[in-house]
Parts: C-alpha cells; structure tokens; sequence
RNA sequence: GGGGCGUUAGCUCAGUUGGUAGAGCACCGUGUUCACACCGCGGGGGUCACUGGUUCGAGUCCAGUACGCCCCACCA
C-alpha cells in the first residue's frame, strides 16, 4: 500500500466530503482482517446529502476511469455478455425505459462484483418507420425519389406556419441526411437519461443500426440466408398499409375494433331463376369479386355448386363452389371472395385457382379498371363501366358509401327484381387489422416483396425457444405459442428510404423487364451496399435501367432484419471471427414483453438459420408499467411519465430502487411511494455510514458473542442474496438486504453496540481491565464496519451511486491500493462471501442475535406503554424469559441493558414464556430523563 | 374459441420444498432533536376471489367457477 494510491481515490477531484477521507483510510494494523479501517472524523464527511453532486461526479468517474470497460483479453469463461435492447431513438424517453432497463444493469452490476467481464454494449435503433416519421413531422418533409439531390441541403423545425403548407418534397439522398441529423438529437437525450440512470455500458460499444457494420452485417445476412436458400422473392398478396404505403410484416400487425356493417346483397345464379343473398361488410370490393362459397353440407346452398353467380352493378359471372371454411351460421352462410378481402380470400383464390381482380391500388383508392379487359368481365360491359367509374379513384371509405347508394336502386339488379341490397346494413363491431403503427386498415395487395421462410422450420424454432432459459419461465410458452401460430413466412422488404438497402439488383430482359427470378446478389467482399448507387460485379453505371442492363431492388429491409442481429453486430459477425466466437451467443437478452414476436422471436430465427445456435441463453423480461388505474400507459393514452424530473425529485438511486423492486416479468402499477421510500433508503445509508465510520474505536477481532452473532446473521444475509441474484431475483435479494438493513442493522445493531463501541466507562480503567475494554469495544468497531462494508456492496447494484460515495470514503483505498483508480470502484469490488466471515468465529448460540433484540423490544415497549421516551434511563427492570433464553441472554445482557439504559436488571425463569420470548415483570424509569451518552 | 398471467391488510406488493398470515405506505398512539424528522418506539387492520378435492395440516398442490389483464385465432 502507498499513500499516493490513496490520495488519488476517487472523487479526488473535490466537492463535500473529499477532503478528509484519507488519513485514516488505510488499516493501521496490517494483520488486521481486510476492509476493516480506522475511524474517519466525522467533521470530514459531507454534512448534507446532495444526491445530483454525487451522482454527476460518479458518472464522470466512471467513464473516466474506465470502469465499466470490456476486456478483451479474458477468457469467454469469465465474460458475461449482455444483448442490450437497442432503444427507438426516435421514442420519446418514457418511465417504462427507467424500469427495463435498470432491471438488466442490476443483473449486469451483480455479474461484475462476482468477477465476471462484462460486455455491456448500447446501441440505437434508428433505422425504420418510427424515425422517418418523426423526420417528417419534424421538419416538415416527404421523402420523393424523384426529386434530384441537393448537395448542403439543411432543415430546421417546422414552425404552426409551415405546416399550414404542404410537405417540402426532398430527394432520398436529403431525406435520410436529414434522418441522421435528428437521430443524432434523440441519441442524446437517450444518453443523458442512461448517464443519469447510472446504466454500466460500456461506451466504447455503441452502434447505430444505421450504420456501417450494421448495414454490412444485415447484408451479410441476407446473403448468407439467401446462399442457404431461406430467402424468396416472390410476387403474392401480402399485408399492406396503405398510408405508408409499405408492406407488414404479420409479428407487425395488431387488431383493433371497428364500427363496421353487415351489407346483405342479392347475386343472380345464371341460368336459373334462384338467386343468393351474401354477407359482406366490404361491399366496395364487390368489383373485385371472384367467387361464391358455401359450406359442402349446406343444404340451401347445394344446388348451386358448379353454377356461376352474376355480381349486381358488374354483372361478373363468378364460379360457386363449396368449401369446409365457409360457416353456414354465419351472414348468410354464403359470402363473396375478393381479391383480397381477407386471408382466407387468399386461401381460396389459391385453391380455386381464380381470377386476380385487384381494385385497390397502393394508396388505397379504387384503381382504374376496365371490364373490357380480362381479368375483369362483365356480361355487361358498358353498364359495369359505368358503375365502377362511380367509385374509381375514390378511398375505401368514400367507394363503400357510394357502392352502397347504386346498391339501393334497383337498376343495379343482376337479377332484375328490385334492389340488390336486401335490406339495410346492420351495424356490427368487429376487429379488423392494422399496421401496429398505422392509423387505417391493412390492405391485401399483390406485390412483389422478399420473404424468409420460417414456417417450414417452426420445429427447429420452437427447439431453439425450449433451450433458451426465459425469465420468468412461462415465456418460454409464449415463444412456442407465437411460433406455432405462424401462418406466413417473414416478409423482409419495405418501401420506405431510411434503412439497410436489399443488396440486389435484378438482370432487365430485351424490353426492359426485371428478371425476378435470377436476382444478382451482392458479394460479400462489397459490404456494405447501395444497389441504387453501386453497380453489380462485372457491369457498368450506363446499363443501369437499360434493355439487358439491370436495376436496382428499390426496397430497403424490415428494422427486425437488421435488429434482429443484435448479437451479431456486437460480435462483428464476418469480419471479426475471434471476436465473434467470444461474443456469441450472448449471456442474456433484456427486453420488454410488447416486442416478444418481433424482436426475440426474430433473434432466435436469425441465429438458427445462421448458425443453427440460440443467440443468448437467458431471456429477462421486463414487465408493463401500469398507470393507477392499472391500464397500460402509452402515448396515445396521455399517462405516460417522463422520468427526468421524477429522478431529479428523488435521486437516480431512488429511481432504480422503484424498479429493482419489480420481480421481472411483472407488470408494476406506477407507485410514486415507491420512490419516496427508496430515498429514504438512500438518505438512511448515507446516515448510517458516516455514524459507523465515525465510531473512534479502533478494530480489533471480532470476539464478542454479540458481535459474533450479528456477523452470522450478515453471512446468511449474503448467501440468501447471492442465491437469488444467480437465479435473476434481484428484485428478492434486494428486499431481504432492505430488511436486514432497517431491522437488523440501523435500528438494532447499532443501538446494541453504540456504547460499547465507543468504548464508554472504561476512563479510569486501567491495565487489564482497559485492555479488555478495549478488545470489546474493537471487536463491535470492527463488526460494525464489516456490515457496513457487505451491506454497502449488497445494494451496490441498485443503489449505484450512494454506494460508491460511501465506499469511497473508507474502503476504495484499501481495495484499489496498487491498482489503477477502477479498482476502487465498489462496482469493481469483490461479492460478499466466504472471504469477508473467514477470520469471524461462530457465535456461541445461534440464537444470541435474536435474543438481544427480543430483550431491547422488550423493554423499548414497556417505555412505549408508559409514554417516556426510548433515552430514559431505568434504574430498576425485571425481566422473565424461558430459561434456556435467559442463558442465551447472558451472553448480550450487557449490550442490551446499556442499550436501554438499564442500570440494574434482574431475570427470572419463567416457564410461561416461549423460547425467545420476553416479558419485562417489573420497571422502574430514572427520577430524570435519561443524559445522551 | 385457444393459451398465459394475476386475484393476499385501505394502497403497492412479498410469501422459495404445504407446517399458526408478512413488509412498506396510509391510519392511530407516543417519544425524540450531536448518524438520521428523508427519525425512533408501539398499536389497530386480512374467511389469502369463490366452490370442491388431496392431506394429520392448503395462501401454497389438484379440479372447476368468477373477475381483471395480456397474447393468439376468428372476424363473409
């Protein structure tokens, strides 16, 4: 040990309670059992708490020194490898972030103190729909590929005027520059929160899933998945939003309710005089109608099977045939299929082989049509043109409302007897699916898009998901449950601009047409790509667009393509086969339980059809935060808390003590008390150390049976919390410190000891005597500052900040001694364990604690019942226990009385009472409150 | 319709292999101000949603019911 360490302790750099520290940092008897020090003058420590000095000055030290950083030299044995959860920077900060992901640095922080290398990484999402459309908002733009570059281009928030005009159209080029100056701003806030939070990343490890690795490695991807024959093109209908004006993936979609209308309409049969009332509450699509079915056992319908229906209004003659998925209870029991209405349309239109009618176009009104031309066909031609230029070019909602109208005159009639709509449209409330992040229904339309299969490797999925260690473990349900349930592959292409290019460009024929079926697919060593700017291997930028040239994929890939990489991107998957076989799979994946099928469901996907492993073996998963009212909060909603001001009220350390508090997977209603009480366990843990560090005894071994006790009691504490931290129940183990803290520490332990610690009575003592009073007083010194010590490193991973203010006092110096200043950290410093109790015999009576404090509550409520005050002297007490109890009490029967401040005691048997049970018989209190001693 | 989670004190939640119901907050009483009023001590308060079953014994295990929340499916 050297001075110089010590003087360069942490926090060196000034503020309350860095001047005086180090004096008497160092142990001054070096066979003195570790991390046991000589008492600090209290006039030295900070006299006031100021939790935003103390957690600013912690954060610097940290980043500073290092802390936090990988270290690649170690082996992967001791590496614990984190799959951070990339946030959306383009997400507004929100209280659920707080939670989740204090939950994982709580994990993170226990790993380290247990020796463990930490490769905690952050990343950002910014790639994808949420970014593009704040970008838009922001600035007031609209991404228009047509639109030519301009170099230098800059914006600036749209201010109430501008938005009054229509969207500054700018070229793709601008608009994803125009991308990466706001990310950059949302970045920030998300960084300053992480800082403030006290999250133990590694800096060094940032990525953007925007940026270059990122692009190479989702090309890598899509490569390799390709060169496996996973990934297909493949022109079908797919789900598609139609104010994106993108396709959706299925992990995307989500139901919601709509007020919606059954419309009853009668068709003709041909050749017959029967005709046949369907069900339908999108009557516009009726132009797009492709066949009638009907349920094969259906009586009512049986005889039509194999007949054509005529459409009203089109006059289209539209094959009838049975099939086991039409439900005879429901409408009609015989209904229209429609390119496309729903996905079952789809199965049947497969099935039947049937016309493709497509009438609504990308943007969702009615394209133009013409029923001259196949595929549509009218028996009437003019009339149908007619009816459908009523709705042609208008949205789904103004087509149905007009469909409607030309419905209700008999003119429209395919069966010449009054109006093809029977009776009026009967409101209904049905769901109907939406982009989750969309605000109109999806549409069906056939495009052309890039899938992955999945649903030929649900088995191999679903394998995968059981290897993985969930928690808590009945996600591992969920996993299977979603997995089975796949109904269609993963469509992987977007329309949109601000994201990882398909790497491909497509041969064009002699007459300029694509050839989808021989795509050229970039090489590995070009990664990343841009197909729309860089050429394909072997061919020159004049063939771009020309006859026997070729063209590039315009789309870009699904956000979950590239996040769904996370540990490979970390591991620099490709490039960097050292560090990947040490990075993958990771330990664990944090995340929350809203991107389940998305994000977790598409990392184990990845990581089968790449490398046929699990990308991390255990899921934690985080739970809601609920308002009040126990509803979930989100934006919409307009619940949503921001967390900054609520850390500013109540310190970081609060904050993570409200979410280390939730078991994960638990959904949590908002609680502010929560907070509130995790301050006053700050405040009490910065009470509670100055006053034991404070104690001018000087250590020495830990002898006495109270003490003994006590250090038995702490190493219990220690073993249940290590349990429960390597089963993931941070949230048990820091409730089991708490209590010890509060009930076996502050208001018991210390009372006991104070008086004895400071070694009071023995002035005048002298030779034998005061040696003895002084090992006693020693021995509570040093058992003091030994709880302290453990308990500071048990909250250490909640209590960040607070904990390493208070070791930097008195136990970073002896630790970091002949180190570099990270060593000192307490979030460098050892677990609790074996090595703290080594030189502690056991106490004599298991039982000596709880006695003691049995004894002190005793009497501390018989002042309680007669009213004075706990500090009031007794000058006479009588107190019963079982026998056995009062031999366990005479070992602690001096610590207990002058804790009470009883001057003469006497005891008796009594059978009566039940071991550890005590009854105070008789009391007699001191003429004068008691004098503080 | 299928699956999952939950229901314990006024509130927020613990309750690990079945063994006499817990904490904090709130409430009531009381004390105290050189570690701490972001305090101490004490007190009241629960048919553990309901019904059955297994067991010497069930908050805990099993079956069912109700209610709440979540996921999925259906949505002509």
């Amino acid at each position: 040990m050297s001075e110089s360490d010590s003087s360069g302790g942490p926090g060196g750099s000034g503020g309350p309670g860095r001047s005086g520290g180090q004096s008497g940092v160092i142990g001054a008897d070096p066979s003195a059992p570790r991390a046991l020090v000589r008492a600090i003058d209290p006039g030295k420590l900070p006299k006031y708490f100021d939790a935003d000095e103390i957690s600013a000055r912690w954060d610097r030290f940290w980043q500073d020194e290092g802390v936090y950083h990988y270290d690649a030299a170690r082996s992967r044995a001791e590496t614990f490898v984190v799959d951070t959860p990339p946030p959306t920077a383009s997400g507004s900060l929100h209280i659920g972030h707080v939670f989740s992901y204090t939950q994982a640095d709580v994990v993170v922080r226990y790993k380290r103190m247990t020796g463990m290398n930490i490769f905690y990484p952050m990343g950002w999402d910014d790639n994808g729909l949420p970014t593009e459309r704040r970008v838009q908002n922001y600035y007031h733009i609209r991404c228009d590929p047509n639109t030519p570059y301009e170099p230098g281009l800059r914006f600036e928030q749209a201010s109430a005027a501008d938005r009054k005009q229509p969207a500054r159209l700018v070229s793709r080029p601008n608009f994803i520059e125009a991308c990466f100056d706001l990310i950059r701003e949302d970045e920030q806030a998300f960084s300053v929160l992480w800082h403030r939070l006290g999250l133990s990343v590694d800096w060094r490890q940032e990525y953007q899933t925007i940026d270059e690795n990122c692009r190479r490695v989702a090309q890598r991807s899509f490569l390799d998945l390709w060169q496996k024959g996973h990934v297909y093109t493949s022109d079908a209908p797919t789900m598609w939003d139609i104010d994106f004006q993108c396709a959706v993936a299925q992990a995307e979609v989500e139901d919601k309710p709509v007020a919606g209308a059954f419309h009853q309409i009668e068709f003709a049969i041909e050749g017959e005089s029967a005709r046949i009332v369907i069900a339908t509450t999108r009557p516009e699509l009726l132009a797009a109608c492709v066949g009638v079915t009907a349920h094969p056992n259906d009586e009512r319908y049986k005889p039509f099977f194999g007949k054509r229906a005529i459409t009203p209004l089109f006059r289209t003659p539209v094959p009838i045939f049975p099939s086991e998925l039409a439900d005879p209870e429901k409408g009609t029991g015989i209904l229209m299929v429609c390119t496309f209405g729903d996905q079952t349309d789809v199965q049947w239109w497969r099935a039947e082989g049937l016309e493709l009618r497509q009438v609504i176009g990308s943007d969702g009104r009615l394209r133009a049509v013409d029923f001259g031309k196949a595929p549509f066909a009218s028996l009437d031609v003019a009339r149908a043109n007619a009816a459908y230029a009523e709705i042609a070019g208008k949205s789904v909602k103004q087509a149905q409302a007009r469909i409607v109208e030309l419905l209700r005159d008999p003119a429209g009639s395919a069966t010449g007897t009054g109006a093809p709509l029977v009776r009026e449209p009967e409101p209904i409330q049905h769901s109907v699916k939406f982009f989750e992040k969309g605000d109109r229904p999806l549409e069906l339309l056939t495009t052309r898009q890039w899938f992955c299969r999945l649903l030929d490797r649900k088995a191999d999925l679903i394998a995968k998901g059981e290897e993985v260690e969930w928690h808590p473990a009945h996600m591992r349900a969920r996993f299977r449950d979603w997995t089975e349930n796949l109904s269609i592959d993963w469509c992987l292409s977007r329309q949109r601009y601000f994201g990882v290019p398909i790497p491909v460009w497509y041969p064009l024929d002699a007459n300029g047409r694509p050839d989808y079926d021989h795509p050229i697919v970039a090489e590995a060593s070009a990664l990343p790509v841009d197909p729309t700017t860089d050429l394909p291997r072997g061919h020159s930028e004049a063939q771009r667009g020309k006859p026997g040239g070729f063209v590039a994929d315009p789309d870009i890939f699904d956000t979950w393509f590239t996040s769904s990489l996370t540990p490979q991107i970390s591991s620099h998957w490709g490039t960097d086969p050292e560090r990947h076989a040490r990075l993958f799979p990771a330990d664990v994946r944090p995340q929350g339980h809203d991107i389940f099928r998305t994000w977790a469901f598409y990392t184990i996907a990845k990581a089968l059809l790449h490398e046929n492993d699990v990308p991390w073996r255990h899921a934690l998963i985080s739970g809601w935060i609920l308002d009040p009212d126990r509803k979930k909060m989100s934006k919409s909603k307009g619940n949503v808390m921001t967390p900054l001001p609520l850390i500013e009220t109540y310190t970081a350390d609060a904050a993570r003590y409200w979410a280390a508090s939730a078991r994960l997977g638990a959904d949590t209603a908002f609680d502010e008390n929560v907070w509130k009480i995790g301050k006053r366990l700050v405040t009490k843990l910065f009470n509670a150390a100055k006053f034991v560090l404070s104690q001018p005894g000087e250590v020495a071994p830990i002898t006495h049976e109270l003490d003994r006790a006590f250090v038995a009691k702490l190493r219990e504490l220690v073993e249940a919390a290590t349990r429960n931290f390597d089963a993931y129940q941070y949230a048990h183990a820091l409730q089991e410190t708490e209590t010890f803290f509060w009930t076996r520490f502050t208001d018991t332990y210390l009372e006991l000891t104070k008086t004895r610690a400071r070694g009071e009575g023995t002035g005048t003592a002298t030779g034998r005597e005061a040696a003895l009073a002084s090992q006693a007083s020693g021995s509570a010194v040093a058992a003091l500052r030994l709880g302290l010590s453990v308990l500071v490193r048990l909250f250490a991973p909640v209590l960040p900040f607070i904990t390493e203010e208070i070791w930097s006092w008195a136990f970073a110096a002896e630790q970091g001694a002949g180190g570099s200043a990270a060593r000192m950290s307490v979030h460098r410093a050892a677990w609790p364990g074996a090595a703290d109790f080594r030189g502690t015999p056991p106490p004599s009576h298991p039982e000596s604690f709880d006695v003691a404090i049995a004894a002190l509550a005793a009497i501390n409520k018989a002042k309680a019942d007669a009213a004075v005050s706990m500090g009031r002297e007794v000058a006479s007490l009588t107190l019963q226990a079982a026998p056995a109890t009062l031999g366990i009490f005479a070992g602690v029967r001096s610590d207990v009385l002058s804790a009470a401040r009883v001057t003469r005691c006497e005891v008796e048997a009594s059978a009566a009472l039940a071991p550890g049970e005590f009854a105070v018989k008789a009391i007699e209190f001191a003429d004068r409150p008691g004098g503080d001693t």
